[in-house]
DNA sequence: GTCTATAAATAGATAGAC
DNA sequence: GTCTATCTATTTATAGAC
């Protein structure tokens, strides 16, 4: 970051200071959604004037696009099976269950911001709302919903609809970190580590729907 | 509500007109949160000019705050537990738990315009956030958590944190009903009955928590 | 790459007539 | 109670200088 001889500030390259603005408009679009964060917040944030954003993006409706490719392609939309491969193989329930849970609510806590955008975007009803839905969390009902299919021909599982059980496990983890990211001030009501919550709900949703043959040699053990 | 006599001004008038600004008002800040909506828009929609909108209401905020008073008073915050009084009584843990579901779930598919109200006004920090966790979110955990505590002391569940329970089971409905609210358009992913849905979800639970002694009590069955 | 200045549209809110 | 007209501030977006 060395400036030319002549000036004393040192000006962003183009990539950075666009990379810079996604970063602020996405914080301020995440805290007070898509009309209420001013293109002109986003540039004093950034420290550069208003017109600069125009440069880099064509309108504000091109601006939170960008952010969403942008988190979308870069954290948010990463196979969530790929940590627990190793269990779905050996067919470790718990392995499974926990480890998605854990994943995802660690990926949560990191990533506030992503979340509240979300929630913003699926309450204006952008675009981006029904993408998400269309290619992350549908495929992950399939997928997730094919496992626990697989587990009852097995005998493992009990007879249920495995679409109702995975919006049941979903249920937990997404309402836990929404709770944490809409209310959470440091007191509140549930004071819990990610690890003990992944557990928890992991063992509440496989006790669930345990079959009643697994049921009988668990408690034989 | 009741006129007692006859009288010379028409005062009604100027209520119903309030009472229809503040339901056109109440779909349009559902629909578009508060900075999303003008106050164009609702004078628009209600049919009269907006300068009307400002004979009401001294100015948008105002507006808004009456919408949620109003909405918190009339249906947001009644006693969930009216319902399942005698359940509670007789420690008829599947009445208990699925009463509460289906009555919430009847609940949200009711009124999805103020789960929608809800989520901006946590989104946007409004003081309503608050106040609707402080004075019922915080209530239902705490009744919720005695009820498992006590059929824990029973023998009934086992050992688990209640308020993690509670978490659990909740989220389960809530999020059923967000995405619901959010994204069902007729399609998707999971159709389900509400009473099919209160009834696995509580079976889940239930089944989860249930303690080892009842487990093997009811395979005797 | 960055700024100032400013256009064009829209927002919230008020005045005064009927 | 309701309207038209209008004011002011803000917001998105552009032009052109450096």
């Amino acid at each position: 970051m060395v400036n030319s001889t002549e000036s004393t500030v040192p000006r962003m390259a183009g990539d950075e200071r666009r990379k810079q603005l996604l970063e602020v408009a996405m914080h301020l679009f995440s805290k007070n959604g898509f009309t209420g964060t001013t293109t002109k917040n986003v540039a004093e944030m950034a420290g550069v004037s208003e017109a600069m954003v125009f440069k880099h993006f064509a309108n504000k409706d091109e601006l939170y696009t960008a952010i969403l490719d942008h988190k979308a392609c870069s954290q948010g939309l990463e196979n969530p099976f790929a940590d627990v491969a190793e269990e779905l193989e050996a067919k470790n329930d718990f392995g499974v269950f926990s480890g998605i849970a854990l994943n995802a609510l660690n990926h949560h806590d990191e990533d506030r911001d992503f979340m509240r955008l979300l929630l913003h975007a699926a309450l204006e009803n952008h675009e981006l709302s029904r993408m998400f839905f269309e290619s992350f969390v549908k495929g992950f009902y399939e997928f997730l919903g094919n496992y626990i299919s697989r587990r009852q021909k097995d005998g493992a599982f009990r007879e249920a609809n495995p679409q109702v059980v995975v919006r049941a496990f979903v249920g937990m983890i997404i309402h836990h970190s929404l709770n944490k990211t809409l209310w959470d001030t440091g007191n509140t009501i549930l004071k819990i580590s990610n690890e003990d919550a992944a557990r928890e709900f992991s063992n509440i949703l496989l006790k669930g729907i345990l079959s009643p043959a697994e049921q009988a040699e668990q408690n034989g053990n």
